[in-house]
DNA sequence: CGGTTCAGTCAACAGTTGTAGACTGAAATT
DNA sequence: AATTTCAGTCTACAACTGTTGACTGAACCG
């Protein structure tokens, strides 16, 4: 009882790598990099070993495909819009959860390519954030509020930390709101 | 050069059994739990893999030998005593960085072991903090603490992010400050 | 219709893994 | 001195890995 009527080759090619692409970004997210075999891609994909080989390459390229993510929106301003432009795309991150991005983060910690994409990311956004924030920390403010949104999206969508798993996205980001706030400005604000 | 004279048979097992927990932290903490293989263990620590075997039973039982960590300094008082405590348990990990700690760390997105101890851990500080904070978010907020927490070591010891990598952890913990007095207190202090 | 292309299948490769067990020789014990 | 214990070594196994290449049959094109 599935939609099909497949039969045109370029079709079913075409239907074979999104299968294979979706159930690589489902393995990849879930166990990581290197526990995730092309064979159980391919069983998850419900097609073959070979044919997941032939069509990407090979694995790391599969995880390349896989874990391609579009650019966040770029933050700008002064240290209070910068704020609230990165709780609203951490929001984004909470609300709409892409396997992709799970994937990467997922293999961070032992797939190096991974790890330097992200170092890479993160390291673009904190210039631009840097340059809007006064004082000769900015890189060092930065990076902690990238530090602590890693650990925030980590938290609740990858260990499932108690308290955090559940968590509604706009309670989370009402309660950092004041500490992003606090992060992003140079010269203290309260005390 | 080395220092020895070993020839006592508890004194050589001793010696050798020290040699390997030294090097499986080393490489748990490098590579994690999956990448670091018993037979490169025994290789960095100079002795046979099947020595391994038999002084720790099998992989998993050494990696949890390895990561065997004393938990952190109870936090209490209220919200701001609380902030600090936390800021203070965090320049800990920061300035003595233990490979134990690290391995766990590394392994915990891909090692099912690794991530329950780091929830259970970090559930029971949680616990602690919620009591003492105001309203009705207490666990939320010490969640997302700790959430911050893990982000910061994560991104400067494991990932090395750029402009958080060599950071002074006194330089971090000021930055930090204002802003886990934010996410400690339940009412607004600031606006 | 005849020939070509190509999605899909299958079997096999070379290497690595955790782990088990037999063996050796020297220290420990009697 | 004779015997037992045990740290250390070596070999082997069974399972699993990414990857390759030969094969099959149906869709495609002339």
């Amino acid at each position: 009882m599935e939609s099909d009527a497949p039969s045109s080759r370029s079709e079913r090619r075409r239907r074979t790598e999104r299968r294979i692409l979706a159930a690589a970004g489902r393995l990849f997210a879930e166990r990581g990099y290197e526990k995730t075999t092309i064979r159980a891609v391919a069983a998850e994909a419900e097609t073959d070993p070979g044919l997941v080989m032939r069509y990407f390459g090979s694995k790391d390229a599969l995880f390349a495909r896989v874990t391609e993510i579009e650019p966040d929106e770029p933050p700008q301003g002064g240290p209070d819009e910068i704020a609230e432009v990165l709780l609203r795309s951490l929001g984004d991150k909470l609300r709409t959860r892409q396997t992709g991005t799970e994937a990467m983060l997922r293999s961070m910690l032992t797939h190096p390519a991974a790890a330097e994409e992200i170092r890479a990311t993160l390291a673009e956004q904190q210039h631009r954030i840097a340059e809007a924030i006064p004082g000769d920390e900015g890189h060092l403010r930065a990076a902690l509020i990238g530090a602590a949104t890693l650990g925030t999206v980590l938290g609740r969508d990858l260990l499932r930390l108690e308290g955090l798993s559940g968590a509604d996205p706009d309670r989370i980001l009402s309660v950092l709101r004041p500490a992003f706030h606090a992060l992003a400005h140079g010269e203290a604000e309260q005390e």
